[in-house]
RNA sequence: GGGCGCGUAGCACAGCGGUAGUGCGUUCCCUUCACACGGGAGAGGUCACAGGUUCGAUCCCUGUCGCGCCCA
């Protein structure tokens, strides 16, 4: 006997363990040999990473998807696997160091420290996957892969290599986005724009060959800056070309204070007259916008920080360089090696004390963190390795324009699009231990050699030298992403091994949240495209972000983050999963309420509860059962229902409309089967006599079990395979679990004169359960039900269903008249008046009331449908079944509120 | 500044040219033999505002107000 609830938490782990046990998520199991293939990616989660809201909501989508394939028969893949994360993970072991004081990474060296990261990865990188078991994920765990791996990493040197020969790859001396604490390069997607208080300052700048006067503008320019600091390495101030303050200026030249270069005053358009004083200084080594204007006037590059943000002067022939000696330089120059942030409070404090500084103004400005460090990142002249991104755009770009990969929702394609059209180059090499290191050698002139290993590159040096040379290997490692962006195609074997790329590649579809659009979705079509020439996918479904309660954005400083595994543990992965997959619409943030949560796990219950009725009442599957040929009205009608809702459901999923999906296969189960089907067959089950309807109604209730199972089976895998063998315990055995067994897909069961009847009855229990509540019938009190001037047909229903009409409405004799008895409630069912005698019960002012309140609004129906109707516009224009459909309601409003009103007159 | 999106019942959300719906909450009744994580019956909405298109607008268009996110 089943007990009366669902206990996910007893049942979870036995059933991973079933499905773990029959392999059932394996890709290119034997049976599916000829069977068309499925797969998916899974956007490779950080190794460091444990699940969150956002992980729960991506993988329940993608489960929901792989799993209903795989019941339609499909060879599903779903590639499972974790990203090395090359900043995190570095700082994650290194933080560890620390903590067990152990020496530090540099201190232990390249090769120690790997081999301890590799350690943390062996007891530590399993987290997140394990927890993606928890909600059920249905990857093919056998095939998991890290970005690290033998194989990953050889498709990475590959591709660099192949990369490097097409051109795309090359090194380069520009500014990159520096992590003074990190000590690494980091792409503009780890850059976080954070809005600060700040200052303006205004910095006099002496014009060149004038005593200074401090109230004699005509002595100096003025320039506002964020950063005083950086104003050692200015090379020129900008003024705009038009500015008819300034104009007159341009070519003349400035000494720069405190240092005494004398730089020049150059015209520019990115001088904006209307901010700050309308001139800025221009320091090209240390400002993205200066950057580009210092190559518009060839302006020299004056770094003056190290890779640490502190000032960089002694010996730096940059900074000194056709700069008189002087007091000043020196005592400048004493500044050497002080912190950036230090370094500004005394350039302004010196810039004060010579009266150069005549204003300080507050000033809000975004200025840009490391999202890992959270120090503020620094523009850095470095040499770095890029990726000629912005030609690897193109076929991306033109592949989602001619439909080869389809956005869902479409409107994201703009995104993509916007992001792909403005392209910048892609830094790709980063200044760290962790990952995968440049496949590039040097010779002691500096020469580079890339190749796929050290021989190669011997090899190569050796030929241009014509003898051994010495080669050293750059040190730096590549983006992580990188690696990521080949994920679609080195998970699968690539370049070494073609079968699995040939049958899996290219992907069904992906599933990840918009704020990966540009980190990897662009990659991933980039690289695909290139070296497989074939898009990676092809549909990318783009699913909400999910926030709190409130639309909060969830993160561990607002402390508002709901965690998945505790829901899991309270409620259940399949309540979980249910309520991610009911809210997921299209378009639209999720906020998660755990009273949602809660609502599902009850849902959970409910169908556990009807199997629990199914097996109370011997209701047990039967070999060659065929839906078909049932002859119960009651089952014809079910199973018309359920071939309805089942083809709803499965067009859902197939549009990625998965609240739609979910919402149906929830009134399904529970406001028909559970709701109707089962009330209407307790007669039947409980009541009626051993034969063959009753043998049917039990088929038919077992075998409704199992089509709600299965089709609720992509959403709520735990119970459902649970039932799945509860129920395979009686009966023919079964053929398989349920996670391998064939989807509903239901044909040749639509009943319309089931419909029709069951409808009948349905409202009559309806109306008159309504009736008896508004009358305040106590619930106990069993009524006679009269049927007034009704035709045979109608007489013969109520005698075939009147064992389901008692029990339902509480009624107790059902009997026919001509007229009402005096003293009744009434009431209409699809034309027919219905009589409740209610003598003694009934309260005659309060009936009254009702049936004018009932009488009113009908009336109001019908003159508001009059009116439309004597709109000759309306008639004439709108279509005709409208036009139609408007007068046969009109007609039984008004049938309806006569029969009432003969009601009301007969009452008395 | 550019882009995307959102304002629908107390709350969270569907819907999207022709009777406004779901979950939670709420009110009343019911511990009736699957389920109180339940059953039954209700209440509750000028679909942000103002124009326009249309026979007809919550839905399409324009504008206003409010809110959010992304990019610069």
């Amino acid at each position: 006997m089943m007990d009366n609830r669902f206990d996910p938490a007893a049942v979870e782990g036995r059933i991973a363990a079933v499905w773990d046990e029959a392999e059932a998520f394996k890709a290119g199991r034997a049976d599916r040999a000829g069977a068309e293939p499925y797969t998916i990616v899974i956007p490779p989660p950080n190794v460091t990473g444990s699940l969150h809201m956002g992980h729960a909501l991506n993988n329940t989508l993608q489960d929901i998807l792989c799993r209903y394939q795989r019941m339609r028969g499909k060879d599903v893949l779903w590639q499972p696997g974790t990203d090395h994360a090359g900043i995190a993970t570095q700082m994650v072991v290194e933080r560890q160091l620390a903590e067990r004081n152990e020496p530090g990474r540099r201190e232990m060296g390249r090769e120690k420290f790997l081999e301890r990261v590799w350690e943390w990865k062996a007891e530590s990188g399993g987290t997140i996957v394990n927890q993606l078991k928890r909600i059920g994920a249905s990857c093919d765990w056998s095939r998991e892969r890290f970005t690290m791996d033998e194989g990953l990493s050889k498709a990475v040197l590959k591709v660099f290599v192949q990369l490097h020969k097409d051109g795309l790859i090359y090194k380069a001396k520009r500014l990159v986005n520096w992590d003074p604490k990190l000590l690494t390069a980091i792409s503009d997607l780890e850059v976080v724009p954070t809005e600060v208080k700040g200052h303006l300052w205004h910095f006099n700048y002496p014009l060149e060959g004038v005593v200074y006067d401090a109230e004699n503008p005509d002595t100096f320019i003025t320039v506002a800056t964020t950063r005083p600091e950086t104003m050692l390495g200015d090379s020129a101030v900008a003024v705009h070309p038009e500015s008819e303050k300034f104009k007159h200026l341009i070519g003349k030249r400035v000494r720069l204070p405190l240092v005494g270069r004398l730089i020049p005053i150059v015209g520019d358009d990115y001088a904006d007259p209307e901010k700050g004083t309308g001139a800025v200084k221009i320091t090209p080594a240390h400002d993205f916008n200066d950057f580009e204007v210092g190559k518009r006037h060839d302006l020299p590059l004056i770094n003056i920080l190290n890779t640490e943000g502190k000032l960089l002067l002694a010996g730096n022939e940059a900074f000194v360089e056709g700069v008189a000696d002087s007091g000043e330089l020196q005592e400048t120059l004493a500044m050497h090696g002080t912190d950036r942030f230090a370094a500004r409070k005394m350039i302004v404090q010196k810039m004060e004390a010579l009266g150069l500084c005549p204003t300080i103004e507050p000033y809000l400005h975004t200025v840009p963190h490391g999202d890992r460090s959270g120090v503020v990142i620094e523009p850095f002249l470095t040499d770095q390795w890029y990726v000629d991104a912005k030609t690897l755009a193109q076929p991306a770009l033109k592949a989602v324009r001619e439909g080869k990969t389809k956005f869902i929702p479409k409107n994201w394609e703009k995104t993509y699009f916007e992001w792909l059209d403005n392209i910048q180059p892609w830094c790709i090499s980063r200044q760290l231990w962790w990952g995968h290191q440049i496949p590039a050698w040097y010779d002691e002139d500096g020469h580079v050699f890339v190749a796929e290993s050290q021989a190669e590159a011997e090899a190569q040096a050796h030929a241009k030298h014509g003898r051994a040379v010495a080669l050293t290997r750059d040190e730096d490692v590549l983006d992580t992403w990188f690696s990521s962006a080949l994920w679609p195609f080195s998970t699968l074997g690539w370049p070494e091994q073609a079968t699995d790329v040939k049958r899996y590649y290219p992907t069904s579809v992906l599933v990840t949240g918009f704020d990966i659009i540009f980190f990897w979705v662009a990659r991933m079509m980039m690289m695909g495209l290139h070296f497989m020439d074939e898009v990676p996918f092809k549909d990318i479904y783009i699913h909400a972000l999910v926030r709190d309660e409130k639309g909060a954005k969830m993160s561990k400083s607002k402390g508002n983050v709901i965690d998945p595994l505790q829901l899991i543990d309270q409620y259940g992965a399949d309540a979980l999963r249910f309520t991610l997959a009911a809210m997921a619409a299209q378009g639209r943030d999720i906020k998660l309420a755990t009273s949602r949560v809660e609502g599902y796990r009850n849902f959970a219950t409910k169908l556990w509860n009807a199997s629990r009725f199914a097996e109370m009442n011997g209701c047990v599957r039967v070999a060659g059962f065929e839906p078909t040929q049932v002859k119960q009205t009651l089952n014809r009608w079910i199973f018309g229902e359920a071939q309805r809702a089942s083809a709803e459901v499965a067009q859902a999923i197939e549009t990625y409309r998965f609240n739609d999906a979910a919402n149906a296969a929830y009134r399904f189960v529970w406001n028909i089967f559970c709701d109707w089907y089962l009330e209407l067959a307790k007669p039947v089950l409980q009541g009626g006599e051993d034969g063959a309807a009753k043998d049917e109604t039990r088929a038919t209730t077992s075998a409704l079990i199992d089509i709600c199972a299965a089709m609720l089976h992509p959403f709520m895998p735990f119970l459902t395979e649970e039932l799945w063998a509860i129920k395979g315990q009686d009966g023919p055995a079964r053929t398989q679990i349920l996670t391998l067994s064939p989807w509903p897909e239901l044909k040749g069961y639509a009943a319309p004169d089931a419909e029709a009847e069951i409808g009948w009855l349905v409202d009559l229990i309806s109306e008159v359960r309504s009736v008896r509540a508004e009358m305040n019938v106590p619930a106990s009190a069993l009524v006679p039900m009269v049927l007034v001037g009704a035709g045979a047909d109608i007489v013969a229903l109520s005698q075939v269903w009147g064992d389901t009409i008692r029990r339902l409405s509480r009624t107790s004799e059902i009997s026919t008249a001509d007229h009402a008895p005096s003293g009744s409630a009434q009431l209409i069912v699809r034309g027919v008046l219905v009589a409740l005698p209610l003598t003694g019960i009934i309260d005659f002012d309060a009936e009254r009331a009702r049936l004018a309140k009932e009488i009113g609004k009908l009336d109001a129906e019908v003159v508001k449908i009059d009116a439309k109707l004597g709109n000759a516009d309306f008639v004439r224009k709108a279509p005709e079944e409208v036009v139609e459909e408007n007068r046969d309601r009109r007609t039984e409003a008004q049938s309806r509120a006569d029969k009432m009103r003969a009601a009301l007159v007969h009452l008395g």
